[in-house]
DNA sequence: AACTATTTATAATT
DNA sequence: TAATTATAAATAGTT
């Protein structure tokens, strides 16, 4: 198209080159945008010039980032390096784990167990009996420690009760604001922050006994 | 260029914009491949149909992985790091959320609950009664099942021992090898793959009344 | 999918 | 280098 007809070869002229690649350049971007429109595809041209100059163009609707995403998945061709496929790699196994140890939670908490068998069933019981009996023990180390703490600090009263007693009650240095035994260390709790273990629970007498 | 000048826009007609994406798709691919050849352009075009379908070309000279490396280093945008980042964000993101499930489980199997303080404790007693409730429920189910299933079996094996006694024992196809009830849809179990709920526990007569 | 009237792109020229 | 123009090429509508 123009005034001849030309083979399509390398132009040997440097200038002709130029002049030809810049038309030609612009011929294309701006076919490019018109099937974009006209059809609402998503294109992306890049030319680079013999002299190293880029040029560019991305549909509006898309960016190049999105285009290559696409086109690593529908090609297959790795564009990315090998530590790119590291990370996706890397993703899809983590992803795995996190939806494995999501099914295991959801089963512990008594959710979508209707679709498991009588020996898993089995094996879920025995972790949460695990579960349970480990907790217990732990509960009953707090018990000690409170009651440990509380002879402490009945032993302190006495104490306490006898100096004040026996000294000089003008004297206003003799009440120590906060004993001699030290209160950190024990966590606050009420009545209705209680584990059921330590609640009346004529459930389970065996473990009563060991109060 | 054709019989009629169109406008610029989205052709609404289906079939005409699928005709016209592949005439003019076509059109570009020649163009690209003649100016990478006429001024020794390195040349790369992508396309996705709305239809999702991918075309391609990328000069001979070429490859797109390079093209990409040059992009990246003439256009100052990033590509390559884009991606990786978000990559990397995403794995920090799913790792947490593995490491807090990974956490949880391990609580809710009794491992590391030396560190939890009591309110802590508690919601994890709370946790764990509820998947032992779920669980003994389900169990109780298949404890019906099995009656149900069992009492079934003797009554047919009543029938069969009545035919048994008034026919005719030459005959020998009286005695039918699978019995009159379906077997199907009952699990196998074995003594030792009883839950421990099954087996003779005396901690919790409350749940054997229930029998 | 092939045809063709017409538009568009562009090679040569100015 | 940019504008012009004759011609080749692309393609919209048709068959």
């Amino acid at each position: 198209m123009g005034r001849g007809k030309i083979e399509i070869k390398r132009i040997e002229n440097s200038s002709n080159r130029q002049v030809t690649y810049s038309k030609r350049r612009n011929g294309i971007m701006k076919k490019a945008k018109e099937i974009s429109v006209l059809c609402d595809a998503h294109v992306s041209v890049i030319i680079f010039a013999s002299s190293g100059k880029m040029h560019e163009f991305c549909s509006p609707s898309t960016t190049l980032v999105d285009m290559l995403d696409q086109y690593h998945k529908l090609s297959g061709k790795r564009l990315w390096d090998a530590k790119h496929e590291h990370l996706d790699n890397e993703i899809n196994r983590i992803k795995k784990e996190n939806d494995s140890m999501q099914i295991e939670l959801r089963h512990l908490k008594g959710e979508d167990i209707t679709t498991l068998n009588y020996k898993e069933l089995m094996v879920l019981e025995e972790a949460l009996e695990n579960g349970i009996s480990t907790l217990k023990a732990k509960q009953m180390e707090f018990v000690r420690m409170m009651r440990k703490h509380n002879e402490m600090i009945e032993e302190e009263n006495q104490n306490l009760q006898f100096k004040l007693l026996h000294l000089d009650p003008m004297d206003e240095n003799v009440i120590e604001p906060h004993g001699l035994y030290d209160h950190q260390g024990v966590p606050d709790y009420e009545a209705h922050q209680m584990p059921f273990a330590f609640r009346v629970q004529p459930m389970q007498p065996n473990l009563q006994e060991r109060f």
